[in-house]
RNA sequence: GGAGAGGUGGCAGAGUGGUCGAAUGCGUCCGACUUGAAAUCGGAUGUCCCAAAAGGACCGUGGGUUCGAAUCCCACCCUCUCCGCCA
């Protein structure tokens, strides 16, 4: 939420910052804020005369006066006119507030200074690239396979029996994919917890309020799904509940920064982009993220922001996933964020990098909308903190690029280092010893003769102790 | 889901219609006493609106009654205890 006093004192440069955004126009808001102001002035001094007539009553009483005498009646009397114009100005100025609040809920946040123009993605920068020599390439006459076919063949993931369960843009994680993506977050949260992070786990339900704070609502609607019956919804991210855990606090200014980390799935009802990756992890109504969360000191923010990229820049480096980073124009900028890196992970099968993570500083956007502020002691008075939220990263996401980037030529898929501690085979299921992910196909009759005297042997194999 | 109790300042806790933004205790800060500390004594100590003074708002939230509501009425939310159900 912007500044309404700030609205007020730099009209123009706000216009101006908010020009660079979109079509916005904030005199009427400038207007409205007016009449409500000049309406609260009138309202607080008829508001101050009725007090004085309620303490001269009452002060009366307790002398001695006749509560029916003239006098009080009196009082009484004009006590009810007062309260009879303020029955009129009340609902006045509350049908104003509201409208002001209304608006100003819709009204995004201000680019920062640094953040570029342009109008669509097509004019984000692009920062730096990392990786090149880990992208794969294709033998002759054997293209790169997308993640999909490959997850499929080897029975890591199924769609269509998820669409049986749910709908389409859902995937079922089977065996060793499942394993992967345990894997995967868990090496993330590990990662993070080291650089200081602290784990959270919060609910995935989340309330209106919640969603208000963190700036989904009012306006994206239609890109949450919807409890009816509880005033909860799906979280669509881990910024939203972590956002939340300081809601309408007062923090310490020495507990400052506060970073935190949390692996949640998320849901959103894509709205708006039929059409667009209908194939495979990229666009799911249900995926799971590991989300990096700051609460900080705003003079510290710029710096934290380095550093929140570069934790996530961690994650596909340890991976050695190339990807490359780009800072977001003016035009593609997120509804709360004033400044914000994507990563994009290369992905073979595309020839093309596809955005993994998103790394943004609030300012206090999100800190006024919550009002999460911050006090010196000693010091009079409070202000808001910044917050900064990054993916680190899009698990499924990540787990596509994993499979991508490294398909073998026979169609199994390598465990990268870092996630090989992660999938250690256990005794029980010796066949993992190949560090490969492999998977049987849809089972034939012939594959079904194996399965039988594979899971007998590892029956024996429980049964004699191992 | 049923029955009961309750939501007040950083915490504990009083306050059932009037000078209550709110006793008291604890905590915190400043000062005095002390070589220093403890103890003791004195003072201060919430947030928000308004440029500020004045003024106004805030006792879970939203309505209502009244000249006047922390206090009475209604609805909702939340917490706790017991019972039921349940991983």
């Amino acid at each position: 939420m912007l500044d309404l006093k700030q609205i007020r004192q730099n009209f123009d440069d706000i216009q101006a910052a908010l020009g660079r955004r979109g079509d916005y126009d904030l005199a009427p808001l400038r207007d409205l804020d007016q009449q409500q102001r000049e309406l609260e002035t009138q309202r607080s001094q008829l508001q101050a005369r009725s007090n004085e007539i309620g303490k001269a009553v009452g002060q009366q009483i307790r002398q001695g006066a006749d509560p029916k005498g003239a006098d009080i009646l009196a009082l009484r009397e004009e006590g009810n006119q007062v309260k009879a114009q303020l029955a009129e100005l009340d609902p006045q100025e509350k049908d104003l507030k509201g409208q002001i609040e209304a608006i100003l809920l819709g009204l995004p946040n201000l680019p920062s200074a640094t953040t570029p123009d342009g109008k669509d993605e097509t004019e984000n920068v692009e920062i730096r690239r990392w990786g090149d020599e880990y992208i794969p390439q294709a033998p002759a006459g054997a293209p790169l396979k997308p993640h999909w076919e490959i997850g499929e063949a080897l029975g890591l993931l199924n769609f269509e029996r998820s669409a049986k369960i749910a709908q389409s843009r859902f995937v079922t994680l089977i065996g060793q994919g499942a394993a992967l993506e345990r894997a995967l977050f868990t090496f993330m949260l590990d990662r993070h917890t080291r650089h200081g992070y602290t784990e959270v786990m919060p609910p995935y339900l989340v309330n209106t309020a919640s969603l208000t704070a963190s700036g989904q609502l009012p306006k994206f609607k239609e890109e949450s799904f919807q409890c009816k019956d509880d005033d909860l919804w799906l979280s669509p991210t881990a910024e939203v509940p972590v956002t939340n855990l300081h809601r309408d606090e007062i923090l310490p200014a020495e507990d400052l920064p506060l970073h935190y980390c949390a692996y949640t799935p998320c849901f959103r009802r894509e709205a708006g982009s039929y059409g667009r990756d209908t194939r495979g992890l990229i666009r799911l109504h249900q995926f799971n993220k590991v989300e990096m969360y700051k609460f900080v000191h705003p003079d510290t923010s710029e710096a934290e922001h380095q550093t929140l990229v570069a934790d996530a820049e961690a994650i596909l480096q340890a991976l050695k996933l190339p990807y490359r980073v780009i800072e977001l124009c003016t035009g593609d900028l997120g509804f709360s964020a004033n400044k914000t890196y994507d990563l994009e992970v290369w992905m073979p099968s595309a020839q093309t990098y596809r955005e993994i993570s998103s790394c943004s500083n609030c300012g206090d956007f999100q800190a006024r909308r919550a009002s999460i502020r911050f006090k010196v002691a000693g010091q009079k008075g409070t202000q808001f903190l910044h917050t900064l939220n990054g993916s680190g990263l899009a698990i499924g996401r990540t787990m596509a690029a994993v499979l991508e980037n490294y398909q073998q030529p026979d169609g199994t898929v390598k465990v990268p280092e870092v996630l090989q501690p992660y999938l250690k085979p256990t005794f029980r299921t010796p066949k993992c010893h190949t560090q490969e992910l492999r998977l049987k196909p849809l089972q034939t009759g012939h594959s079904r003769l194996l399965q039988f005297i594979l899971t007998t042997f590892r029956t024996f194999l429980t049964r004699i102790g191992y």
